[in-house]
DNA sequence: TATATTTGCTTTAACGTTTAAGCAAATATA
DNA sequence: TATATTTGCTTAAACGTTAAAGCAAATATA
């Protein structure tokens, strides 16, 4: 019953009495092709409901048009923002991408880059996991010659475009809040120290606390996996401690969720005896009591940046990347966690 | 420099000398070929650091190994959790899946149906749009012979398999819990009528109000787009009401966070004066104050449904789809917005 | 021992497209 | 008018794989 066999172009051709790779070119607007060919082989094209075999062309032409995009998880905000704005630039394009998600873990990530490099995409887009020290499956997919583009979660020692936030200055934006809201030992809950974004907050960390003469206490500065979990972990270890600080800079808004539920449980103020501030402005941070500070990365931006990366190298024959850093300036949103001053005017 | 040739069934065959259909068959491992060339077809392959070519494969067998996933957005936790769990089993298989995100939108959701027949899935696994009500785009995947499953917002009319919960079965044990915690002017804050989960919804709750003989009043059933925004604004209406409801049953947890920060912005006491059910075990639920009681989904058996009832289509010569509903138990997650019991003793 | 079956491969063609090369007709140039 | 160039197509081959058909050698069957 049903017209099961699709359309090709032979098919096209043959209606119109030419060879198939005049419809071809037609279908690609050749500068060889009559005008009067293209418009007969658009029209029979349609009349037919002609669907462009992409296997095919992407056999012969060896591109499949397909992008692979790499994330430790599409269900943070951040992270589905960044997934939404490359999708839509390379959708323009002709692109279409797969999306994996690494869940942190290095052997995913390693599974993730095979299952890319066989299913032959023209490019990758990654953001790397917690646990990847190892760069080797990132090498692969550089001598393969394809396009290799990382946000957010980088490293310097691959060679290849980089689009993220100033981490480094953003520490020193947030240290600059807490000192402006009179807060004098300042905490910071890290991320691994091995990350360089986690890295780059922590020396913003330090550095700032030395151009603010304020005291630089080991005890102050732990490192975490930066999960709900460990930020309660964390969070209690503070409080613990004989000389308490009077503000937290957790690196990741899931942890400072954990130290905020910990804060909440053992009745402390917020900010005034304890400031806190997060990192990522995932939507939640608005939504609990009190709602937190945090920093906004401007996820869109960063997905155009990428997307609009990679399409410059489909415009070149041999790829050949060097480290190329785009940064973007980060927003601190600020919020009750970490605002003191009651009386305030609307600037 | 780098040896950009990859290596194909033709380099393996030559080295064995023997041909590339018998290195095509050793690597499927036909029966019909000796365990000696297996064994040495796949040790030089090894060597030779052999990838086979997805797209040959593909365009000879007509099979892409691609599976299309659609969903509204991948920013929420049912949905992400989904994606994962299909991407797990199918992944299992051989197969890739391509996320796409409709954003609600009609208009997106054809052009994502379009971009996955153009990449030649293998099969289309989606929830539908808040928008979708014209399903002929949906119908083409069906007329092209390729299975379409839909999971939580399906259709009916569309004859194919669907997974979800028991939505009518929820709205009857969410009254039943608020009746039990002694309300009753419960209010619904539904979604579109036309989407077959909310309408669902709706008739649980308008029949279990007449189980319990409790009033049914218009001003308490409203139909709503779910989102934050819209919650605020139907909640407000509820509270100017003459007649006020002491509980609010609302049929997604985005919404149901608009109604709760109308709620503590007009310092009305949850639960005693108004209890507040969602729906969704979104993260967010248990992190707000109060923390919201919603309706767990059990994301991971769907996906995983979902995927397996895609595979089994896999086995099949021609696809004859009909509707084949698995509907899954839903769970009620008690928390404080409708825990009303002070007492409580952990049973 | 003669014939049937099985084993283990080879040959050939095809999937639908693109691209290089080629060629006749139309047009431009001198 | 003779030659060069451009236009508008065609032909043929290729991308890497797989599936059908075929066939000789090895093995089983009678």
């Amino acid at each position: 019953m049903k017209t099961k066999k699709k359309t090709t172009i032979k098919d096209i051709a043959s209606v119109l009495n030419i060879s198939a790779a005049a419809v071809s070119k037609a279908l690609h607007d050749d500068a060889r092709i009559s005008e009067k060919t293209k418009k007969a082989v658009k029209q029979v094209a349609k009349n037919l409901n002609y669907q462009p075999n992409h296997l095919a062309s992407a056999l012969r032409s060896g591109k499949s048009k397909l992008v692979g995009v790499i994330v430790p998880r599409t269900n943070s905000n951040f992270f589905s923002s960044v997934i939404e704005n490359i999708e839509e630039v390379l959708n323009k394009k002709g692109y279409n991408i797969i999306i994996t998600q690494s869940n942190e873990s290095f052997k995913k990530e390693c599974d993730n880059i095979d299952t890319l490099l066989y299913t032959q995409v023209d490019g990758i887009i990654a953001s790397m996991a917690n646990e990847t020290i190892d760069l080797e499956h990132y090498e692969k997919v550089k001598s393969k010659g394809i396009p290799l583009i990382l946000f957010d979660r980088g490293e310097n020692d691959l060679n290849v475009d980089y689009i993220g936030i100033d981490d480094y200055n953003s520490s020193q934006i947030i240290v600059k809040h807490l000192v402006d809201e009179g807060c004098k030992r300042i905490a910071h809950i890290g991320g691994f120290k091995h990350t360089r974004i986690f890295n780059n907050r922590i020396r913003g960390y330090v550095d700032a606390l030395k151009k603010y003469n304020l005291p630089l206490d080991d005890e102050l500065l732990l490192e975490s996996s930066l999960t709900k979990e460990d930020g309660r972990k964390k969070m209690q270890q503070l409080l613990n401690l004989k000389n308490r600080p009077d503000a937290v800079y957790v690196a990741g808004d899931y942890a400072a969720l954990g130290a905020l539920q910990v804060l909440n449980e053992n009745n402390i103020n917020m900010p005034n005896e304890i400031a806190l501030v997060g990192f990522g402005n995932e939507p939640f941070t608005e939504m609990v009591t009190p709602s937190i500070t945090s920093v906004h990365q401007h996820s869109a931006d960063i997905g155009k940046l990428a997307a609009e990366t990679f399409l410059r190298y489909t415009k070149e024959k041999t790829i050949n990347q060097s480290l190329k850093k785009q940064i973007l300036k980060a927003e601190l949103i600020i919020r009750t966690s970490s605002n003191k001053k009651i009386l305030k005017t609307n600037v």
